[in-house]
DNA sequence: CTCGCAACTGTTATGAAATAACATCACAAC
DNA sequence: GTTGTGATGTTATTTCATAACAGTTGCGAG
């Protein structure tokens, strides 16, 4: 859970273009389906874009303004609540922290590879979702969400 | 995530003679593997294996006591990772709370069906777990734990 | 036995994460 | 324009968890 190492994390913050376009996209998928992407929302989402990794919530909120202001938690945290209901972000239950939706985003299930050791979190397609929801369902429970987040070590980290 | 149902919840709790012997098999196990089964780790086991479902730390803390004396809460705290760690208690990510592990608890991963009606929680094999690991391990990354936590309805709720 | 270490517990204090409650504002529908 | 809904601003509080250090206990080595 703690990092251990000087490994290099992610390496998956947008920046510059492909940020705007990210958040662009994002608020051209909101205005489908009859939602406003408002200003604070599109910071957050920013700020969970450009990031590495996860990140925490009172990161987010000191990060909040552009001149280094923080923002009131509230207004951070029901960002984070619209974002994750559009598909656009999730919460990582085991880190308290946050990412950007690094898929498809409709309404898909997430899956994490969290790795312990560079704190570098991937986000892929849930393998094996099908089977246990499929299991769970015979046993008569209906499975509406699911969190699968695994911690361990990421290939960099392993060698 | 909140009760909306007045539903009876999981009805798992142990009483009497069989939470005894859960805590006197837990204490022998713990004998097996050189660890100590000390007075307030035995006794949040106990609170969480009479619990009917997913207890909160600060309802372990507050209900410590015989007496209802409140225990401070790295008391608490020390015993749920103690407990943890020998695989007789879980934490619910989702829920910030603790339960008994109620299958085999031999270093076994754990997953869980949370009924958002009513609050039952069932822990079950993760189906489909093994499929995730192993596509994880294809991209390089090695499992070494795995969260699994479904939210949804149970069948009496769903009923 | 007794010394010394390691594990465990007790205690105080603080830090981190999230939400309650209520006032105010923006904007589209009518 | 007015009205209603959804969003934001603001203050305060609650909930969850750990840091840090002092004291105790059990136990094996000598």
């Amino acid at each position: 859970m703690s990092l251990r190492c000087d490994h290099s994390s992610d390496g998956a913050g947008l920046h510059g273009h492909a940020l705007t376009r990210a958040l662009d996209d994002a608020e051209t998928r909101c205005g489908a389906e009859g939602q406003r992407m408002t200003a604070p929302r599109r910071r957050v989402l920013q700020l969970l874009l450009e990031a590495d990794g996860p990140v925490k919530a009172y990161d987010l909120i000191s990060g909040f303004g552009a001149d280094g202001e923080a923002a009131k938690p509230p207004t951070v945290y029901r960002a984070l609540e619209f974002l994750e209901k559009q598909g656009l972000a999730h919460r990582i239950e085991s880190l308290n922290a946050y990412v950007a939706c690094r898929l498809g985003a409709d309404g898909h299930a997430a899956a994490f590879l969290i790795c312990d050791c560079c704190g570098a979190t991937r986000e892929v397609e849930p393998a094996g979702a099908d089977a246990f929801t499929g299991a769970a369902a015979a046993s008569g429970y209906e499975v509406r969400s699911l969190t699968i987040e695994a911690h361990g070590l990421c290939a960099a980290c392993r060698g």
